[in-house]
DNA sequence: TGTACATCAGTGAACGCGCGTTCACTGATGTAC
DNA sequence: TGTACATCAGTGAACGCGCGTTCACTGATGTAC
């Protein structure tokens, strides 16, 4: 997403929907939903405001373009934290060092990419037509993958599965928005962390019934921690 | 907050300040915290938009303020469940009891007055200039007090406390804005309160370290429940 | 008790801004023959 | 292969809007004497 000064040669650009987007995808990095407008974005392509309305039927739609790349982004934050894991043998441990891991990355990207972030879950507008649709993006298919090998694994009983996708979603989704805009703003260095590691265990054993053994609490919570030098 | 129109008789309003704040709370009400402009406020009022700058530095105070409005009833929402609640003997399901009162109080706000949810939450303002202080707000104490609770009582291990008050928070929080403006929007009659009750079996569960006697899991799931003919 | 006058809380007009959107248009492209 | 022409993708000017904010002002209030 690097800046794109509104240098242009060609009367007709080629590929101007494109570029709109990747236009409104920085807007939203820099300046969040608000930043999304068709003359900013023509503007920033080097584009008359009007040629916008040859790609899209107005702002609205050029906001869902921009909220639909946010979650694009926001999906490959948590793969990257995923493609991190080193290969677990118990599968109770590593269906639940993923749960931590999607976690991760949510957190991650709210944290380095907050105009991105807010985009994801902007009101107002014709958002993803279904909420069926809306519930079969990635980041939401991860999630429930990883709470049915629970299941799968013995750890979380069945009956205690339905719903439990969304208490774990709307945890991290909380730290996220609690940090980035409500009371826990500015909040010291490295409470962030304690939190989410607090937040770690408290659902695993929420889900399990039960403490996790020693030795497998230890390790999810070191599965938390970035890697050496990641972080200041 | 009934809404005034602009009729005015004295030249001297008398007490515009707070006439201009109930505005600013009215119209975040209705149309969240976009909504809230010193012109509109102004106009609701029935006075000149230079009239207004007579009590505030400018359009973030006036923001700031309808913030803090919308702050104050969301408290409200939530004390107005915790006085619903009966006596309860036992402190450690008087403890999760008023946990998942909270909790209950601020999923009502959110669902109810949703303009005036996001206005709590709205960002890039002056908000409660030092952390600390926002830490203190009534609604973030009444849930320190819980938790404090629960230690005392036995049930959360204190090694445990730091932090845990967060992980609370971040569940209801991240669940309100999940539904409010996230994935889960629209989602069907009843999922919301399926996903608070299994929300609140978790997390108590996962403060405690083991699932709940039959009995206690029985009340608190009750205890989350609207009265007879409160909703439809 | 009455009056001059300072102070206060409003008015009214105007500024410049960026926005979404529409209009008639024109330059570039590519296809039929 | 060359040309007429339909189609497409842009331009440029303009509209009306609501916004924050500032200016010089005026009507109302209340206090000192």
């Amino acid at each position: 997403m690097s800046s794109s000064a509104p240098v242009r040669t060609a009367y007709h650009h080629g590929d101007l929907r494109n570029a709109l987007i990747a236009a409104a995808a920085e807007l939203a990095q820099s300046g969040g939903p608000a930043s999304v407008t068709i003359r900013a974005a023509a503007k920033t392509v080097g584009v008359t405001p009007t040629a916008a309305y040859r790609h899209f039927a107005g702002h609205e739609e050029l906001l869902a373009a921009a909220k639909e790349r946010a979650l694009e982004l926001l999906a490959e934050s948590m793969n990257a934290e995923l493609a991190r894991l080193p290969e677990i043998a118990d599968p109770v441990l590593r269906a639940l060092v993923n749960l931590a891991a999607i976690g991760r990355g949510y957190l991650n990207f709210a944290d380095a990419e907050p105009g991105l972030f807010r985009t994801c879950f902007a009101h107002g507008m014709a958002m993803s037509p279904s909420p069926r649709r809306a519930r079969e993006n990635k980041p939401f298919l991860r999630l429930n993958e990883a709470m049915d090998d629970l299941v799968a694994a013995g750890y979380l009983p069945a009956e205690r599965r339905p719903m439990a996708e969304v208490t774990v979603w709307s945890v991290v989704h909380g730290l996220a928005t609690l940090y980035l805009d409500g009371p826990l703003r500015a909040a010291e260095e490295g409470a962030r962390d304690q939190a989410l590691e607090r937040s770690v265990e408290i659902i695993t054993v929420g889900l399990g019934g039960a403490p996790l053994p020693a030795e497998f609490a230890a390790m999810l919570q070191a599965s938390l921690r970035p890697p050496e030098g990641e972080r200041s």
